[in-house]
DNA sequence: ACCAATCGTTGGTGGTGACCTACCATTGCG
DNA sequence: CGCAATGGTAGGTCACCACCAACGATTGGT
């Protein structure tokens, strides 16, 4: 891809470009399966972290509640995920993943495998590693934005951002 | 930021979400000033190639003729380019900066730099070098995108992508 | 002189993402 | 009990982006 020099020695527009771009065969690919980004990451979350609230679900992905329901009704009608009322708090939704869930997932992490290993194609097994490791710290390092009521705001020019 | 595991060890997420984020608030802090990424774009593809008509411009940057239209009126308006038909071809539009344009630049830039320092904060300067390198071989490495007609389908799994 | 192609422009479309408000059921607390 | 808070839902908005078709002006080729 070519661009502008003043453009190119810009880190984050190099990022959101090639994030972009990334995401954009990964969509395309999960498309082919029917699925959404979303989908493969509430699927995933459901998986390292087991049956959970939707509340807690969004709250970490970063996604409305009000959009999740829609996401969660696709999966469900799929078969991929079960909502049942939770015992203890009738309120809640206690959303688990089926054995289909399951084997959705592992499809949607092989698109997700291929999808790197085109996008990373033009590095170096540890080069890639390294970009890993280093994109793996700026991203831990984001705004939390999750956080609770009062924003402690630590460093000065932590911007809330959140519309 | 938080995730869950799984998502974490996918590259391709990674990069679109801290990609993502990066865009966000560079437009953030650019709309401060009024600008979006695509006029920033723009002017920087101005300032690094001269003048230009309006195909040339959208070619490289990725966008639509008719989407360009727009984004040269509001700069026209502020006096930061300047249109003016090729003598050569009075088909085409000879978009120039303007000394105006030139300045504005100066700050967009700025804001980038501020945004570059912030996103990339958890790294140490050796590592943003890394980074920068790895992400800048990624990104040439992309889809040109800007192919001719006749897609060659050079490897199975190029997917050719442009609606 | 004619026709096909090119450039900019207008005025659409469709999809996505990130919101928001109002609402109902349920809960926890005073 | 009564009421504020919470969890899920329904429905809608707004911005943005990537397109597309059609059109007038202009050009280049024959």
């Amino acid at each position: 891809m070519e661009t502008v020099p003043s453009l190119r020695a810009t880190d984050t527009y190099l990022l959101s470009r090639v994030g972009k771009a990334g995401r954009r065969r990964m969509v395309d690919r999960l498309a082919g399966s029917g699925f959404s980004l979303r989908h493969m990451a509430i699927l995933g979350y459901l998986a390292d972290r087991g049956p959970a609230a939707q509340r807690d679900i969004g709250r970490l992905l970063g996604i409305d509640p009000s959009d999740l329901v829609g996401a969660l009704d696709e999966l469900e009608e799929r078969g991929l995920v079960r909502r049942e009322r939770d015992p203890d708090d009738r309120r809640r939704h206690r959303v688990s993943l089926t054995p289909a869930g399951r084997t959705a997932l592992r499809r949607c992490r092989r698109h997700a495998d291929a999808v790197d290993d085109e996008v990373l194609a033009p590095l170096t097994a540890a080069q890639r590693r390294t970009l890993s490791d280093l994109l793996g710290r700026v991203f831990d390092a984001l705004d939390a934005d999750v956080s609770p009521p009062a924003a402690p705001a630590p460093t000065p020019g932590t911007r809330t951002r959140r519309r």
